[in-house]
DNA sequence: TTTTCCATGTAACTCGTTACATGATTTC
DNA sequence: GAAATCATGTAACGAGTTACATGGAAAA
């Protein structure tokens, strides 16, 4: 569903086709969505057949390049993003992280190697955690979405140093 | 890749059946991992015939009732324990959170909605919180887990408190 | 009498990704 | 001459879920 509200969203500021969305999205929407090409094209093609969007065919632009398919939001899309953006704003999905399993098994191996696995875990934490700090501000509520990314990153980056600093006590990962 | 390490990590403390796996999983695990049921007989089956687990037919327990299938973890299937438990600590996997769509478009929302949502989001999460901090204390390493689980709901309501603060300032959610 | 529990699955489906095809045009 | 850019797709695949089937026994 949040594919459908993102498309929906950047469709609604102005009518693009297909392939300028997917830039926009890798662009200055990298951390907090990807959506590949084809994913991209189908849930378009999809969403013009449920009159949520009008699909234009447009002439090249410049000759030698292929023609390409404009979408544009119908009074229906704009009900549909409007439904999609309450329903996932009033939401709260709970998050499963897939780096926990393994912490559920830290006990299984010696404490030392436990660390040095968890130090290079870290390592990649704080190369997100810059990458995050160091892009550039975002127009309007995008601001918001980095502002979150960087705060859950510095909560990870901390819990996991606290867990670091717990962790060698005479092999008692619990104590 | 995550669900196989939690199936190989629950067998090599003892051997169990499908049926069994899996009520671990929902009983003691809900929060940090889900796993359905015929995912875990088709991942069970999988393993087995990679030569990672041995399937064991045991007769009914009581009458009645039908037969068994127990798995054990064979030494390929350690080894392969320890090489995704590794993997696994030793890596970050960037998280993308489906809450975050909706906020990329709060600004076009009148903010007195756009609050009133947001609270709603608040009181799913705060439960999500009090549950998880309700949870009596696991044992060894699981307890990680969920104190992980409880750092980050904990982060996250504090995240969106203050969200909440700087939202209704006249309109603009940016200043 | 209907429902629930045990224990195992199968079949169909959704969602998304990867890899590839097309075809002209510009860049290395 | 090879590779990248633009713009659109198709085909195959993978992972996971939902809904359902089975069949006897115990509980509501």
């Amino acid at each position: 569903m949040e594919r459908e509200l993102l498309l929906l969203g950047l469709l609604r500021r102005h009518s693009m086709h297909g392939y300028q969305l997917h830039e926009v999205i890798q662009r200055s929407l990298a951390s907090c969505a990807d959506l590949k090409k084809p994913t991209a094209y189908a849930l378009l093609e999809r969403m013009a057949q449920r009159g949520w969007l009008t699909a234009h065919e447009e002439p090249a632009p410049e000759r030698g390049r292929p023609p390409r398919t404009r979408y544009t939001l119908t009074p229906d899309g704009e009900a549909a993003y409007h439904r999609l953006l309450r329903e996932n704003l009033a939401t709260y999905q709970p998050t499963t992280f897939p780096g926990e399993t393994g912490l559920a098994f830290l006990d299984t191996l010696p404490p030392a190697e436990a660390r040095a696995l968890l130090q290079d875990r870290r390592a990649l934490l704080a190369d997100a955690l810059a990458a995050a700090s160091a892009a550039p501000p975002h127009e309007g509520a995008l601001q918001i979405v980095v502002d979150h990314q960087r705060h859950h990153l510095r909560s990870e980056l901390a819990w996991l140093d606290s867990l670091l600093a717990r962790l060698p006590a005479q092999g008692d990962i619990t104590s």
